[in-house]
DNA sequence: TGCAAACCCCAGTGGGGAACCGGAGTATAC
DNA sequence: GTATACTCCGGTTCCCCACTGGGGTTTGCA
């Protein structure tokens, strides 16, 4: 279970995208990385993990860029820190346990695991984009 | 949140100074090491994070060794982690969000690792003694 | 009192992964 | 047909985990 930055990356970028949907135009990797801060360079790798996974698509081209293939809230954030970390199927296969110690641990590890995994899998990236808008409003709130 | 190999060693160490406490001997690195099959020269730092921790303590000396500070009911999974991992206070302090986005995921990601600790806080060494116990009956039941 | 058995402290190594950069190639719009 | 964008492949730097080694110091026991 990886909660890096790399996978906040994608996230922030998922997140660009979200708001960008409605629009149907493509979001170009300069914009969403300037717009979110993240290298730009380092950013194309994570798109194009996304890409393989089936997350976004890309428009090649002049007037080019990535766009989701789902609604917002078809994705969710299990589907997004999975495919970047790359726990598909080894998530359970773990260590082979070599005494029985060592396989109750492996246990008691993988239910932390799937107890955060449960919390990835309940939110999508439209539930995020709300809480987004509502904490914005506080901070207006708190502005005014 | 890690559940890295690191915690894995440290648990084991623990579960077998579990195993003798009622005896009141102090155990040694080597011992455990051996049992185990953990590097000892590697063990005896995760031990010394231990007794600093107040989990464990030394006596030093021929027939010196290890032994457990409070009864295995008493010790949780929880505080084996987090004082090996060294995430006490730092644990929700995280990254100064700077954008909202970036403070909403963060908020995500401090959701899922407590629930991921809410499991470990509900273990104690006991718990995963009684676990083991189970585990080997039934190895001994497929054996016949 | 000597000495061996044990813990204690600190320093370093090696391998792997995360984060990041560069360049050459390729598809598309205009 | 050319500028604009994505695409692919590689390399670099840095850090941390797992592990090792070389000194200590403390203690029990003959």
């Amino acid at each position: 279970m990886e909660l890096s930055c790399k996978s906040g990356y994608a996230l922030l970028a998922l997140l660009e995208l979200s708001v960008h949907y409605s629009s149907g135009e493509p979001l170009q990797i300069r914009q969403i990385a300037a717009q979110q801060n993240i290298p730009d360079r380092y950013l194309e790798q994570l798109l194009a993990t996304l890409r393989r996974a089936g997350l976004v698509r890309s428009q090649r081209g002049a007037r080019g860029g990535y766009l989701l293939t789902r609604d917002p809230w078809k994705i969710t954030l299990f589907e997004v820190v999975s495919c970047i970390e790359g726990f598909d199927v080894q998530a359970n296969a773990d260590v082979p346990p070599g005494t029985t110690e060592r396989g109750v641990i492996n246990d008691v590890w993988s239910e932390a695991r799937q107890a955060a995994e449960a919390v990835l899998h309940k939110y999508s990236l439209q539930d995020l984009l709300e809480r987004r808008n509502a904490k914005q409003q506080v901070d207006i709130m708190y502005y005014i």
